[in-house]
DNA sequence: GTGGTCTAGACCACC
DNA sequence: GTGGTCTAGACCACG
């Protein structure tokens, strides 16, 4: 299961998408599995300090993706295929790594650098 | 002068914070020198293709920061102290890095990964 | 015995609100006598197709306007008096008509056509 | 143009949706016409004492129902066909009566007493 | 307890 | 000024 206590609001994109991407890096990294419930809207909002209603939210919006399934009554549930998985990996990675490096050129970073950054960040952060 | 055209809305999150950062940016990248002008707002909003209410938000927090000083019926022009733009570079610098690091480490990404993925991101982002 | 079978969901307003206004409006029609006992919430929600719980809060409501009387372990009996009848008919026979009266004078229908459309409908509304 | 100001929030519906027929009703009554236009989300919540998200949602599904037009900075403005507004008046007019006609039906009124009621209360609702 | 919806208020981008 | 969106809190129906 994912730890959800990991989750850091950060920049100033919508909190309900800030959630929704956490899941989806979460399932990337497989820790978040097939067939696996989320936490409740309720539980997760008191964890994250946000209204139910904002994960609420992000939740409709994998459901529309089709990656959860939620009923009445009940948890929503994981409904991964290894194919969705693959796909979603692909955009996202993408997408992080075109971001950052897009910044960084923008800094007048070079490449030794830059890599050279990510590397002393990386012992910085603590381990997810 | 910086170059404008390249600037891309992407994220979430609101267009006057995106020009805000992109000209820190370039501030620190050392494009945008002290004493420099900034474009009008008629022209930088025509440039990104937004609204000038959206570039006047942006200037103004500019100023609210002490980066810019505008003149009545003048343009803006740059106000950098090498403390200023040191300050900047810090605080941007870090939580890019600290961003790009925390998003690929959730992502179940190794180090060495990491760096391959920057690398080859690196070539195929068109230089700004 | 009052035919729950024909009651219908239809507006936007709460389930257990329109639940309790067909019982008033029962209860008006001298359906509903005092003294009778009303189906249990279970047996009502299996004819209605809702909720026990959603029959539970009409039945609450009911009680705190004293026409019922819940006693532990056993069905809902009516505690209606002349004046509770009166009182309710007053109140729920003005209320329809009003507003079916607004609303049919807001599509600008005239006094006339009003009559002969509630006469047509009359007839095709089956019988409850 | 159509008057707000007669607008009474009566049922336990949903206000977007009173607020939703209450315009439809003013259609099919010929006081909201072809290209006029509503008052602004703003202007109406003041007039109405209700959250201007409540009326957005009201002028949201009149623009999915294809009734109106909105432009960003420029008023939403009716959109109405001949058939467009027969097929209101139609879906309408059928639902009141039905409603009104099933509501005093079930509370044992007899024909002749429910068109002697609507007559009574005709004159007593203050012209609209 | 669960998920879904309605109302509310603040903010954003546009004219 | 305009419409659109995000976050918040309360309520509803369900298991």
């Amino acid at each position: 299961m994912i730890s959800f206590e990991e989750f850091i609001m950060q920049d100033g994109s919508p909190i309900y998408q800030q959630i929704l991407l956490f899941i989806k890096r979460g399932i990337i990294a497989g820790i978040i599995k097939d067939g696996e419930e989320l936490p409740s809207r309720r539980v997760l909002s008191a964890l994250l300090g946000v209204n139910p209603n904002t994960v609420q939210k992000a939740y409709r919006l994998l459901e529309e993706e089709k990656l959860i399934q939620s009923l009445q009554g009940s948890r929503s549930t994981m409904v991964l295929t290894e194919e969705k998985v693959r796909s979603i990996r692909e955009e996202l990675l993408e997408e992080d790594a075109r971001s950052a490096v897009q910044k960084l050129k923008q800094m007048g970073i070079s490449r030794e650098e830059a890599v050279e950054l990510i590397e002393r960040y990386w012992d910085k952060e603590s381990n997810l």
